[in-house]
DNA sequence: TACAATTTTCATATCATCCTGAAATGGATA
DNA sequence: TATCCATTTCAGGATGATATGAAAATTGTA
């Protein structure tokens, strides 16, 4: 009932418009970020409002706004908090929770590579230092000793070279959002 | 019907099925990681045995290794012909298209970054870039001297500069893949 | 050109994912 | 403890993505 009460004191209505159809406008756009980040559509949705208006918003703010049901803002606000790209905060006198993204971009861009390779990353490494395991001459004996055999040995090595590069290169970069930003900086301009 | 014949013309059976089982493994990795890819799943499970054997095989031979149906193979193997990870090759005396994976990881891996960063990357640029049009002073008139609209200028143009510089660096390191392999070389030792 | 082998296309079916809404839970107040 | 308000959970439904298989198109061969 009372979704929209809490802020813009005293912008004329059609001010306040035309900064919802941008606010609209990047909620979109974080929408088809979504994939690259790897989050699902709503989730970054919500959190793509909340980066934007860079307010402390309810659940039914959130609701109305983006036309989802509770549950589903329930769920995935709950997932941004625990990415921590989002914080509850809360407002005396008032029983709601509020929810309020980070603002720097950097130290988001950290956490969601962080998350993506914890979740992602690491196990594709175990899996794979697995299956060179399984085409070592331990485990194969005499038949390591063919071309197949070593042909595919060489070909998961040089992937799992690829791969323990970038993993290290991601750990030195993504330790602290300060990191990135440096590197990047650094490597960008020269 | 005469789906397997073509290679491994001495192993014994029980070393072939040894082998199997590891394509196999490497089959699901290569599932697991299509997401992180950016690629769909089919196209990431067929790519990874092309690779894994390092075999030419022909469409019967996918469809029967894999359990996936004609339709299904045809159109991921032209996708992965379009992305350039795989390409056609032909023996002589045979009608049929048989399929080769790109070698080189790094290769593969700027191909794929370069693809996904044409794709996804670039039309987000210019999205934001639309965004931070529409927050311009310029734009909104006297409405860019609140302080929401200040504020929300400044988140744009923050988010931009973060993409814009990873735009900058991935433009670098992915020219050609060597310079991706010199550059992580070099920034994962030191 | 007619034929045969192979590949591509696409309407339909299948499947996985995500969303909804209402009931259950939690937790503050009196 | 009883009540009220807010949040979470989850079974079932909606939606979108992917796979199938048979018909159409393509391409090489006689």
């Amino acid at each position: 009932m009372k979704a929209t009460k809490a802020k813009a004191p005293s912008l004329p209505s059609s001010a306040l418009q035309r900064l919802e159809e941008v606010e609209d406008h990047f909620v979109d756009l974080w929408d088809n970020m979504s994939a690259l980040w790897g989050i699902s559509p709503t989730m970054a949705r919500i959190h793509g409002l909340l980066y934007i208006t860079g307010a402390a918003l309810s659940m039914d703010d959130i609701m109305a706004r983006l036309a989802i049901s509770r549950g589903n803002v329930s769920m995935n606000l709950s997932k941004l908090v625990e990415w921590g790209l989002v914080r509850r905060v809360h407002k005396r006198g008032d029983r709601r929770d509020y929810y309020e993204s980070l603002s720097d971009v950097w130290e988001m861009f950290t956490l969601v590579a962080n998350q993506r390779k914890r979740r992602e990353i690491d196990p594709i490494l175990t899996t794979l230092r697995r299956c060179k395991e399984e085409l070592s001459p331990e485990t194969l004996g005499g038949l390591a000793d063919t071309d197949v055999a070593r042909q595919r040995y060489r070909r998961v090595t040089e992937l799992l070279t690829l791969l323990s590069q970038m993993e290290s290169l991601a750990r030195r970069f993504f330790e602290s959002h300060r990191g990135l930003r440096a590197a990047v900086e650094l490597l960008a301009q020269e």
